[in-house]
DNA sequence: TGCTAAACGGAGACGGTCTCCGTATCGTGG
DNA sequence: CCACGATACGGAGACCGTCTCCGTTTAGCA
């Protein structure tokens, strides 16, 4: 990759990651081009569709989710504690910025998403938190762990769609812990 | 009213029903203009925004509503069935096309969404439900029945968008009806 | 330093939204 | 029955975002 190119790429990306979140992800991308001072045909080279463009934005949250992860495994406390807290995280995870939730829990599944390996990396995360919980027989049979994905995706997209704060957030997460766990 | 002008409202109302359901609620307003064999302005001239399209739409929508809610106080069983019955109902009933459930779940709790009187209308629903089991002593206690909206909203979004079907979903509504009822 | 492959970037086609306003139609009062 | 004013129609076109094509520029090697 030529020097001029990779200094572009970069700046799109920089530039990108801080006008999604300002704007979500529907913002014009001519916009972001602009705004990092390079032609529309330039952005589009690199990232022939906006998916591509979310993808290289979510590089560096790799690395988040597992920190995440460590930190939910290292949980003090019940079972419905644990599981409480992980998707608490989840959800600050995949709230990346507007309309965040909603892409990532539906790339779930497709295994053609642009953003799959990144959605492995996050369901994966969860399967081991959940397997965990499960060898410990704290939870139900028969749970899913892609639907515990969708679920807390589920909440997590309403709550960015209707601007709900961690509050208002927390109890439906509870919820859904309560639905889990074993009685 | 004028004659012709009822007689473009309605057909309007008509073709939009089956785009939306056809497209999705992302559709082109021009083809729905096209369609009904009307010009575009004469669409904008009754609907000055796509929400306010929409709110036509949901007109008969109420009435489907409120047998529903007849069915479900209807239902003999424990209280989880009736939960679990209620939610899948409730799944039907705002996935009216593409991006129905993100749509009406989103409008609740904003005091100026044109589909607001919609909205209130199932809330309500939803509330003379929940409540009646609350009444049974059924429910555990601090379950707020906006909440339940939220997350079975939430549940039918993320199907909406995964397209999943009746059998995927079931299995969330449990784990959420599972979460509600008192153990 | 000269050359070529690589990258740039902007003009513009396309499709969707929405408006403005000249034209056509309804339906009423004479 | 018909003329006229109010009402409604509808299409041309401005505007914006997406995405492409291709003439121009530049990096970096020999």
């Amino acid at each position: 990759m030529r020097a001029d190119a990779k200094r572009n790429y970069d700046r799109i990306v920089e530039v990108a990651r801080e006008v999604f979140r300002e704007q979500g992800y529907d913002a014009s991308l001519d916009e972001i081009a602009k705004r990092a001072g390079v032609g529309p045909g330039t952005l589009y080279r690199h990232f022939p569709t906006r998916d591509a463009l979310l993808d290289a934005i979510m590089q560096s949250w790799v690395q988040r989710v597992g920190e995440a992860t460590e930190k939910a495994l290292a949980h003090e406390g019940s079972a419905r504690d644990l599981l409480v807290a992980w998707f608490e995280e989840y959800v600050r995870l995949i709230s990346v910025h507007k309309g965040g939730p909603a892409k990532i829990t539906s790339a779930m599944g497709d295994p053609d998403s642009p953003i799959r390996t990144k959605c492995q990396v996050l369901t994966d995360a969860n399967a081991k938190v959940v397997e965990r919980l499960r060898d410990e027989g704290a939870l139900k049979d028969g749970v899913e762990t892609l639907q515990v994905c969708r679920l807390i995706g589920g909440v997590a997209t309403v709550a960015d769609q209707s601007d709900l704060d961690e509050t208002a957030v927390r109890p439906m997460l509870e919820v859904v812990a309560d639905g889990l766990v074993s009685s």
